[in-house]
DNA sequence: CGTCAGGTTGATTAGGATCAACACAGGTGG
DNA sequence: CCACCTGTGTTGATCCTAATCAACCTGACG
């Protein structure tokens, strides 16, 4: 009876991981009911896209496990990375119909979908929902204005150090806030897609690594695992205020 | 000069020239009379700081005329324009009661504002109004991504034109959408302003914007009225795909 | 094994930043 | 009325950061 597909479909959203902060975080118990019954899963392959741009959006939905950006293409093959999608981010917009961004999975993900007319409607009928959608719209928003920032005006360096930062806050979230001490993370880009996200190059990105190591802001295990010996001293290198 | 600012006193809703595309633009005649009553103007001067990043926000608005930036700065002095205010556009955040970002002046800006505890109240109560708050959040962010590609992959000249078209299309805003043809505009900023919106300095927008010139893709009729000639070819010189 | 994706490092180039001088208009006060 | 100042903008000379071009390394995998 249960031949592929298999923890995914006994999934209901009582166990979901992400329940208490994805876009549903808000919901009472009859509200979970119903987004239970509408919601499906589906999975994409490391590389795989799970959107292109100017391609219909036939549905929307939450990151349930995995990494994935969102990005734009230029005619002649720039690209920048607008955003990691990380566990309980969403994906895509209501009130839309074409997607204007590439969405591209990084590593294997999961994503916990909804037909986007079924959700619009949803979202019509359930403050809860449709207050929570605005509540991340506007961290959002503000992610991509401190990345402004960063595209804008930071030197490389700046750039990397804002990075790791970024990475360390993300991957400490629930726990106590560190801004001391040391901390070990795992990059979930590469150098290319790290570039990508920055505004640099790939190459540019290597330099910046290497000149932290020898430097001793950071110690390499391996080419993604870092451990950070002093936080704080990385966050000075970050040019930013310590908000 | 100002005379029009008295009128303001006696400005109600329904006379308001934003109401069909502010954060009001979908409430109903009950919801209006509401807000008429909770509303109220505040003028600033052209330079003069709207909100300051850390200070406690105590009221949220739309701007009803003038331009005005929101912008961040690094100890250094470095600043990051991260967009325009234009009529009709929303200032501050409900649920956060510390402002992220400055907000200036640049023009002498009239806004019609909230005190931040009732707006909050009234979004929670008013599915009209966290819908359509949404839906301009949700817009802003795709304007903010469009312009990490501007900021992260664009060259000085294709920042330029892109910037220009922009303008264009915001100064054509309810007319017939032009692509071809030619098309006079008025910058809101200065050379220096640009340069903060568009990660340059402002030397460097200058010199883009004679080489503009002496290429004739550009007409100054003064250091701030500009003719575009031809407005599809400025278009080619943006970089982007034709969205 | 050979191939290929991902990564590092070196040499050179170029696009903008920086530093500097000057132009010009609009006040302002003597 | 003029001398002076200040904010805004232009242009030139030089410098520097990051891009580009290129070689090579490593580990995974068919």
């Amino acid at each position: 009876m249960d031949l592929q597909t298999p923890l995914i479909k006994d999934r209901n959203c009582s166990s979901c991981p992400i329940r208490h902060r994805a876009v549903c975080a808000t919901c009472d118990d009859d509200e979970i009911v119903t987004l239970d019954a509408m919601k499906y899963y589906r999975s994409f392959d490391a590389g795989q896209p799970i959107m292109w741009a100017g391609d219909r959006m036939a549905f929307v939905g939450s990151v349930v496990s995995g990494t994935a950006t969102i990005e734009r293409l230029m005619e002649d093959g720039r690209k920048q990375t607008m955003g990691l999608l990380l566990p309980s981010d969403f994906i895509g917009r209501p009130g839309r119909d074409t997607a204007t961004y590439d969405v591209t999975a990084i590593t294997d993900v999961t994503l916990c979908c909804f037909r986007r007319d079924s959700f619009e409607k949803m979202v019509a009928q359930t403050p809860h929902i449709s207050q929570r959608m605005l509540e991340m719209a506007l961290d959002e928003l503000d992610a991509a204005r401190d990345w402004m920032l960063l595209l804008g005006r930071k030197t490389a360096r700046e750039k990397i150090a804002t990075f790791l930062m970024m990475i360390v806050r993300r991957s400490t979230e629930g726990e106590a806030v560190l801004t001391t001490g040391s901390k070990q993370i795992t990059l979930p880009l590469t150098r290319e897609a790290m570039a990508d996200y920055m505004g640099l190059t790939l190459e540019t990105v290597s330099r910046q690594f290497s000149k932290l190591r020898k430097e001793g802001m950071i110690v390499m295990d391996g080419k993604r695992d870092i451990t950070i010996p002093d936080v704080e001293a990385l966050q000075a290198e970050t040019g930013s205020d310590l908000s």
